[in-house]
DNA sequence: AAACTGTTGTGAAAAATATCACATAAATCA
DNA sequence: TGATTTATGTGATATTTTTCACAACAGTTT
């Protein structure tokens, strides 16, 4: 039904909003909701029309509405409880990040093959690896990131299956195979740079040819 | 011509032909490189007929001269330099990750507001805002990265094209108002652990129902 | 050397996504 | 109260992207 790209801008949208009711916005058009997440007026109203999401015929939508109806969608009315597999660079920047919280998204610990890196003393504690089955299952955990070496990732993959884990965010850099019912998305950074240097040059030569 | 997505999958192809290469394969098929990327071999020889990338008939393509040609497309036929604006948790992970120096994409330089940060007697030197324009004219920068806070982002952004940076990859939580002529990827992490959370709860409701 | 096999390459069809065009409703104004 | 203005909501249309279907081809077998 829903597309993948119209979810991430109701994500956007929901960014948007809560900036604006910061600024004591009541109410907003879809052409600010456009402006602010760069697409078209339509392309949101066309998303929310998707979701049954309904404004007034003159007076645009109620943030305070808006905000909780897509966060329903989205799953944010309640906390979203996360575990980080691999905790070097990117695990630790993402651990460190309090913004995930304010966005009902907790990040709840962290597991690590190397012994040096485990810690219990602390809020978000970092586990071995062995103990992951059991807390997966103690704490209902359904989701998780994966932030080890590439070589390590599918296994790793595996192993928060098997623990029970159905929805990863993958920052190695290969395709995962996914496992049945089990959503994975990769984040690969390179490729972004690849991308971005891909239309650079590409918007250059057009521009040169002009 | 080609599109976003395209672009994306001849990098993947390129990682796994490389990854191919060390075990010392001489050549694939599009078959192997759709199970390595997670496509259709269909996917893969339209994406390669794009670009007038053709194999042999029968035996597949030979991954050195296939490496070559994407390379060349890719812009990876010679080091691309980038800088990265904001040395906290991501700008740090990202000038300490070794992976990237492998694929022609050089970090050459982080800046920072914070003169704690600042460190010139490094590899990679930390050095002030101030110093972007001139380092960027000195060193012919055309890319950079913005890990700066979400309020800080903009701005930074508008000081880099002025600088005269012309592609950029933002990690900042908030879609970018792109310049004339400057290509800008967003990346955001929360969004896309929204996205999880939607699609993992989505598939189960499916699954429920069936 | 003809038949066969397995893979590429691509125009055509299908599916997915975005845009257009406009009817519809609510607020304001005359 | 009726006309007017200004958004929304959505079926129809256009565009983009993927998949299908199959011809072209190069080896291999008989
Ligand atoms: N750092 C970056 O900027 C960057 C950029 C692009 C891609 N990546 C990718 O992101 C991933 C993480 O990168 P990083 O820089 O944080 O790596 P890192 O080497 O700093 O950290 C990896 C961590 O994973 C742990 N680990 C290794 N094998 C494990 C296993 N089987 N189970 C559990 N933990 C294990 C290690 O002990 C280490 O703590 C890598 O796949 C990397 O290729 C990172
Ligand atoms: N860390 C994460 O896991 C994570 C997750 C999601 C999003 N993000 C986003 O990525 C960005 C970076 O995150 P972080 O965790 O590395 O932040 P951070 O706070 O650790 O680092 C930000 C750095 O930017 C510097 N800075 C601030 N204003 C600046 C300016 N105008 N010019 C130059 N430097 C400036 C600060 O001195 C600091 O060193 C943020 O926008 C954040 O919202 C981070």
């Amino acid at each position: 039904m829903a597309n993948k790209s119209c979810i991430i801008r109701l994500s956007m949208y929901r960014n948007a909003l809560i900036r604006l009711k910061t600024l004591n916005f009541v109410k907003v058009f879809s052409d600010n909701l456009a402006d602010v997440a760069r697409v078209t007026s339509v392309q949101v109203r066309k998303d929310f029309s998707l979701f049954g999401i309904s404004g007034n015929r003159r007076g645009g939508y109620l943030i305070d509405e808006l905000i909780s109806q897509i966060s329903a969608i989205l799953g944010k009315d309640k906390v979203q409880k996360f575990i980080v597999i691999g905790i070097g660079n990117i695990g630790k920047a993402l651990l460190n990040y309090p913004s995930f919280k304010k966005n009902e998204i907790e990040l709840v610990a962290g597991f690590d093959i190397d012994m040096n890196k485990h810690n219990r003393d602390v809020e978000v504690p970092i586990l071995p690896l062995e103990e992951l089955g059991k807390f997966v299952a103690e704490n209902e955990i359904k989701f998780g990131v994966i932030s080890v070496p590439d070589f390590a990732a599918q296994e790793v993959l595996e192993l928060m299956f098997r623990a029970g884990i159905k929805g990863v965010l993958n920052f190695a850099p290969i395709c995962l195979k996914e496992p049945p019912d089990c959503v994975v998305r990769n984040i690969n950074l390179e490729t972004e740079l690849e991308n971005i240097i891909y239309f650079t040059n590409f918007a250059e030569q057009a521009g040169a040819s002009r």
